[in-house]
DNA sequence: TCTGGGGTCCTAGGACCC
DNA sequence: TCTGGGGTCCTAGGACCC
């Protein structure tokens, strides 16, 4: 079967470039997004300020250092939402099998837009010149024939780049990068890589075909999903299907470090209310409840619990949560806490749920607590099933 | 009367991504 | 004045069931 042509489309400094256009006077400048309070980080800068060395992920006074005159925005989620949309719904007028990946980012399948186009380049270039004539919005193509790929393309030049990625360039292009920009190798595998002389993905590539147990043992399973992605054979499938929640939480760094329960309460009260608000907005409902804390060391711990009764209740969730914190927590101080609600579900399926729950309690009239739990678990296995099987075909 | 084996769920921790 | 906050997925051990 032919190859399909998939892509990837990369928002350049999304955020920064947003603020752009709000106020076309921060052209040019050195704009950093993120907010400066306590611990905090730049979360996108601008092609001028990373001339300065400001980068993501930079704490924001080490920024300032970097550039005296930089000018620092907070993030204004409403309008990036707004040219989130604007860009979803350009690219929807090409194709409709587009993959969102995070807000600034989608794959999509061209294969059939392209079918009776001569000059792919030419054809990439205009969608890239119209979309910033239409939003102002700026962007990186990756072209190739599977989302790993694509996703490295989209890498090679930004802004406004365009780069195809043949699977007989991979040696050519892919090989010769450092192991630290291959996807899915992170700043803790990459510095384990090279503790064992992989220096490119070339270097890890030439490893794996040799079976290497070092290399094996560092990747775990990931071993064969690389191996796959590095021969061309990694996943083509774009999956439109629209984003569903698997979790939601809300953390937050404390304003002052403390290990003061009654300090720390007032935290969790707003944590639960916000996760119970966005679970209601999305419309889902969650068997568990997850708290986490990090200490100033940095170190974090969950701890979570399961429900036989799914909830987006604040105060259900506030006082689960308030019940971990107190069965768990040593009087260290604290940096950071936050909450989650996960095993989501759609109040629909629960509704089916209660109906069968409804059907077999009146079929046995003396439904005993034993009975109950019973038809309880028996409701909520396959349910929690289904979940990790899509994680499966996901993954395949 | 030396204790198998397969499967699922729960929990904790960790890696990675934007 | 070190190091955010939103997520997803993987691993591994124990409980429990058949």
């Amino acid at each position: 079967m032919a190859s399909k042509v998939i892509v990837h489309i990369d928002l350049n400094a999304f955020f920064a470039r947003c603020e752009e256009i709000k106020d076309p006077s921060l052209e040019g400048k050195a704009v950093a997004i993120g907010h400066e309070g306590r611990g905090g980080i730049v979360s996108t800068c601008s092609y001028a300020a990373r001339k300065y060395g400001v980068s993501s992920a930079m704490p924001m006074f080490k920024a300032k250092q970097l550039c005296p005159q930089l000018i620092i925005l907070p993030v204004d989620y409403h309008f990036y939402s707004m040219m989130s949309k604007r860009f979803f719904s350009f690219i929807g007028r090409y194709t409709t099998s587009v993959e969102a990946a995070s807000v600034d980012e989608c794959f999509a399948d061209f294969t059939f837009a392209l079918r009776d186009v001569d000059d792919p380049i030419s054809y990439f270039k205009k969608l890239q010149d119209d979309l910033f004539r239409e939003t102002g919005l700026k962007c990186s193509i990756g072209v190739s024939t599977t989302k790993f790929l694509a996703k490295m393309a989209s890498d090679f030049k930004k802004p406004m780049g365009l780069t195809i990625i043949h699977k007989r360039d991979i040696p050519n292009m892919i090989f010769p990068l450092k192991i630290e920009s291959m996807f899915g190798v992170g700043k803790k595998t990459s510095p384990r890589l090279k503790g064992v002389g992989v220096q490119t993905i070339g270097d890890l590539y030439q490893r794996i075909i040799d079976e290497d147990p070092d290399v094996k043992n560092i990747l775990g399973k990931m071993y064969f999903t690389l191996k796959d992605w590095l021969e061309g054979k990694g996943s083509d499938e774009v999956e439109t299907e629209k984003w569903d929640p698997k979790s939601i939480g809300n953390s937050t760094t404390l304003p002052f470090d403390s290990d003061n329960p009654s300090v720390i309460k007032k935290f969790f009260l707003d944590l639960a209310k916000e996760v119970s608000e966005r679970s209601k907005r999305e419309d889902k409902l969650g068997y568990t409840i997850q708290i986490v804390i990090k200490d100033v060391n940095f170190k974090s711990f969950n701890k979570s619990v399961t429900l036989d009764n799914p909830t987006n209740d604040k105060n259900v969730i506030f006082e689960q949560a308030w019940q971990l914190f107190n069965k768990n927590f040593k009087g260290v101080m604290l940096r950071l806490v936050g909450v989650t609600l996960q095993n989501l579900i759609d109040p629909k399926e629960m509704a089916v749920q209660m109906s069968l729950f409804d059907y077999e309690s009146h079929q046995k009239e003396n439904a005993t607590k034993i009975i109950i739990n019973d038809i309880n678990r028996s409701l909520k296995k396959p349910l929690l099933k289904r979940a990790s099987e899509v994680k499966k075909d996901g993954n395949s």
